[in-house]
DNA sequence: CCTCATTTAGTAGTTGGTACTAGCATCAGT
DNA sequence: ACTGATGCTAGTACCAACTACTAAATGAGG
């Protein structure tokens, strides 16, 4: 019977823990083949709450956390806005937003802040993007506050055109030029089915 | 004591229960000014589990969640790849991708679609977008299948070519080419800090 | 008034624990 | 070899929030 030591086997604990709240003091006596006193004490140790405290924690969570992650309409929050002329975003890159191993913002998150904004700057009732050239000049970190700014550089008939710089501390992060187009709703019907 | 009726209760019950999964029998023994016992036979006739299986579930439910959420990494479903080639995938339009005046998919998803493609189809340890040169070429609507397809044009010292194309139904809708800069990152450390 | 549905009361047993006491085993240091 | 600390196990009493069951009280309608 090659049992683990106190320090060994506390190590575990947490980690089982931390990936199956689910797992009764009996079911961990088994796993570490030690009697349900040992993990009761193990857990007292660690403060690791009870298996019914655990689950309701995670349960509180979920029905608090239902908004939370829904950043999916826009991204970024508008804090300036000048219609079909300027307009000013912040990101705040978290954990949903970064590749795990080096914690950087993946380039799409980048993109949609200020593809959004450009979204919100045109004054119309549909504005589609309809190319765009940009650039990722430095990588954004977990944490990092990026401030995006569109400038609306020219609006004739149904296209416009719009420069965009994203930075964090002042430092560029991601420009791009954005061409838009738009149209008054009601006017047309479907241009292209 | 205007107590209600038994069928008025337990629709209450049933309303009150999925609003709040965390309701004791006692604290709604007391709600509904009836025994605890009226309660639990209200519960047996309604088929709603105990507290605790009510709060099991809902922490079930989250830690799937959180699975999907991380599936969400990636936008769309990679469906056919070889490593430095060239990779296929497919991604369907949603309720949450479209506006909801016209149902037309939000430019950054089909950005982020083909944005992680190219991520996936770099076999290095680190890849990330250094520019794209991008066209919305027409609007992808709700339910459509986008289908993307990167091919990898050039691959030099540390930085590929990748173009893009993403038809809906054969149809091309939004085609670019991605700058993607890669590294094997146990070689060096931070380049810009 | 009688009857049937509804409600309440009460007991025993379950799960997954807490809190506490106490008995060993083992190893370290003297 | 003796002492003491550390670690592990055993066992008891108690708890919340139930299930499952029996039995009695209450009420509303014919």
């Amino acid at each position: 019977m090659a049992r683990y030591k106190k320090k060994e086997r506390q190590e575990l604990l947490v980690e089982s823990v931390s990936s199956d709240p689910f797992l009764t003091d009996e079911r961990l006596s088994e796993m570490f083949a030690v009697s349900i006193q040992t993990i009761r004490l193990d857990r007292l140790e660690l403060n690791i709450p009870e298996l019914r405290e655990r689950i309701k924690h995670v349960a509180r969570e979920e029905t608090e956390k239902i908004r939370s992650l829904s950043l999916q309409e826009v991204i970024g929050e508008i804090i300036d806005i000048e219609l079909n002329s300027h307009a000013l975003s912040l990101f705040i890159v978290e954990e949903g937003h970064v590749f795990q191993k080096n914690r950087i913002a993946r380039g799409h998150y980048l993109f949609a802040q200020a593809n959004s904004l450009c979204v919100a700057v045109i004054d119309e009732p549909l504005a589609l993007t309809k190319a765009a050239d940009i650039e990722f000049v430095r990588p954004a970190k977990l944490g990092d506050k990026v401030v995006s700014k569109a400038s609306v550089e020219q609006m004739d008939g149904n296209t416009a055109v719009i420069s965009m710089e994203s930075t964090v501390e002042q430092r560029l992060v991601f420009k791009g030029v954005f061409e838009m187009y738009y149209r008054d709703e009601d006017n047309e019907g479907e241009k292209n089915g």
